[in-house]
DNA sequence: GTCTATATAGAGATAGAC
DNA sequence: GTCTATCTCTATATAGAC
């Protein structure tokens, strides 16, 4: 990503909404952090609803990015899988503040019911299709494959909420391993 | 519950804070749905967060109620944690649309940075040492009993989100059964 | 206890100078 | 591309009549 204020705007609304919520975010929110006026802001995005847009394909372009790292750095499915599960002990920092930043947004937007929670489930979607792949490479047939797919996002969804609401960082590191002892059982 | 009218404006808030969320829900949504004025709603609540207030205690009464509603009608620890396993199919159809309303809450006063994010926590807390002690009188030990309560509560919060995302009724029932399979393993 | 009318602040959004 | 100034709408909140 370059720096261009455009670019500049949407990685800071990117942190804004996952930190404040995005309704709770405002332009002088956004405006104030990057350092830009607030007609300054307008002229590289005219609503609101434009820059979650451009704030979610950021989002999709970085998943797409990060499923790739790991689809090359690890040889074994599921040595990649783990990848997956151990996000919640890389970003166990920020998880413990904000939660999950994919169930968060789609959790909010579905309260909204705005019309980009369809454009924010694609996050969800992108890592269950990944996973999914993953189980099949395992030898899992495709609607076990998926079905185990399923259960491991919402393992980690619940981790990460829980370990939010308790303000609990060592909690993430039992439910890794909770899920690494799951993995090795059904592979 | 009586049928005041401050009665009355705690139903209607606490239905609207768990489906529009507690910062999207206005004091007009709130009097219109009730059939009031504002003006009117003002004599029975202050401040937004008054009535958050109230819907908070409200619901760890309706909590309380329905853990002794559970340890009266079930004599076996593992029959009440099962009680526990399947809300997700009872309020399946609101789960689906809204989510988890203990989660859901907590999520967004964090991202609110909201002061009655600790006593929205302690519907969390409820459930947790309730279920705990079911574990004790299974007889495992304390500290693997409050382990296993968050390890259930995870999996509860996570099964939640993900059905809410994908809209997906069926993947509770999934759960539950999976859930239920997880108790009778480790009791 | 309930209403109408109103005050005030902050949000999203625009106009136009530089 | 960036700024200041301004508009409008809606949300929280208050005052005071009935």
């Amino acid at each position: 990503m370059s720096d261009s204020t455009r670019d500049r705007i949407i990685n800071v609304a990117d942190a804004l909404f996952y930190q404040k919520g995005f309704e709770h975010t405002s332009f002088s929110d956004i405006a104030n952090s990057v350092g830009i006026s607030k007609g300054n802001f307008y002229h590289h995005f005219k609503t609101k609803d434009e820059i979650l847009n451009a704030v979610i394909d950021f989002r999709l372009f970085r998943t797409r990015e990060l499923l790739n790292a790991w689809h090359t750095s690890e040889a074994e499915p599921d040595k990649r899988i783990q990848c997956f599960i151990k996000i919640l002990i890389t970003n166990r920092a920020k998880i413990k503040l904000y939660g999950c930043p994919v169930g968060t947004l789609t959790t909010e937007l579905g309260k909204l019911s705005h019309p980009l929670l369809v454009d924010a489930n694609k996050i969800f979607t992108l890592f269950k299709d990944w996973l999914a792949s993953q189980f099949e490479e395992l030898g899992k047939c495709k609607s076990e494959s998926e079905a185990l797919a399923m259960q491991l996002l919402a393992r980690s969804q619940g981790s990460a909420t829980i370990a939010s609401a308790f303000g609990d960082e060592e909690f993430l590191y039992e439910e890794v391993e909770s899920h690494v002892r799951w993995l090795n059982e059904i592979k």
